[in-house]
DNA sequence: ATGAAGTTGACCACCCGGGTCAAGTTTCGT
DNA sequence: ACGAAACTTGACCCGGGTGGTCAACTTCAT
């Protein structure tokens, strides 16, 4: 059943505000991560804080209405993107090593991995897409025998868990650096031949 | 020359305080990292939190005397413990097993390396003693050949800083699994065989 | 033009921790 | 024992950040 106390329509400003709303948070969000002061949106769309509540009953409200276009999108192409690959071993490198690109380029996806707001039911779903995923994954490298022994989806889990923490909280490093790193990752975990 | 304006001695009472204070703050830093409210180590002191500013002038004071005890001890041994292993491939792994280990063990190591509070210089002191030796042992480490081409000592270090903000901010992993994931860092680092 | 929908700035409450100060308490030398 | 200096303390202020609200004003739609 629809709620049939709110009028079906909203007025023509209304809308217009929703929308410019939308589009600055995820502007604001995406650069930003997450947890951006609800103030700042406000301004990058042109209104003030309140109307954001008026609007989207606040910061859970506005992520559920931008995660997909932000988030969702990019994190499930990185899977479509894993999925295609043939390879096991290779299908594990491009995985580890797209979502690594992602995070480092989309500070919104570690907010999601870190569940920043358990209370998004859209953020929760989707870091549990990637979680469901990691276990898939791993399910596949050990039987392909390519993986490091005792080396579970939990600890690929942590492995991008402990990345978010880096980057949220120690900021990035150069963009060589990062890169280089993730090989090092990746060799840690694959069985040594 | 030595201040003479202050009197030389404390009263008793002072003293004692003085040392609760300290005894206190080795205490709550040792379990809760470095960055602990000071209210609670008054508390645990049976002091005010004044009398803690009147005594080292802040938290930075407190650190400077307390560190020490504290940490400096203890990554001092984690060094000379690596420093003494023969074998260079051997000492690396003690290093980053015993640090991690310490990293684990030890919250306030962590907001050492992290450099929490670079107006310590104690700690700040600390911290270079770390780094200079991580870069120490990656000489060595490449003169063996035996550490993965394009490691460096800023790689080390980054791994020792992705680790601390991942304890600081994420929660301890169960032991176990935080052994396991060690064993991982160590592979990756390692030119393979 | 009018009333309902919508917006807004200013405001409140909350939490947290660092830091300060006047007033009260303890020590100590004489 | 007593007075002054040393010392401690609770209560206070501050800044910084966030969620959230509301009366008054503006804009839209008919």
């Amino acid at each position: 059943m629809t709620a049939s106390g709110a009028p079906p329509t909203l007025r023509s400003d209304a809308r217009r505000n929703v929308d410019r709303i939308r589009v600055a948070a995820a502007e604001v969000f995406r650069a930003r991560g997450l947890s951006a002061p609800l103030e700042d949106v406000a301004v990058a769309a042109g209104v003030s804080k309140a109307t954001i509540f008026n609007r989207f009953g606040g910061r859970i409200g506005l992520i559920d209405a931008v995660i997909d276009d932000l988030v969702a999108k990019e994190l499930k192409g990185v899977i479509e993107q894993a999925r295609a690959v043939p390879d096991v071993g290779e299908r594990i490198r491009v995985y580890v090593g797209a979502l690594r690109e992602l995070q480092y380029r989309l500070p919104a996806v570690n907010g999601v991995l870190l569940r920043q707001f358990p209370d998004s039911g859209s953020l929760m779903d989707l870091c549990r897409t990637g979680e469901a995923f990691h276990g898939e994954l791993v399910a596949q490298g050990h039987a392909a025998g390519i993986l490091a022994d005792g080396f579970t989806a939990h600890d690929l889990h942590a492995l991008t868990i402990d990345n978010a923490l880096a980057l949220e909280h120690g900021g990035r490093p150069p963009r060589a650096d990062y890169d280089r790193r993730t090989a090092f990752v990746l060799d840690g975990i694959r069985r040594p031949a």
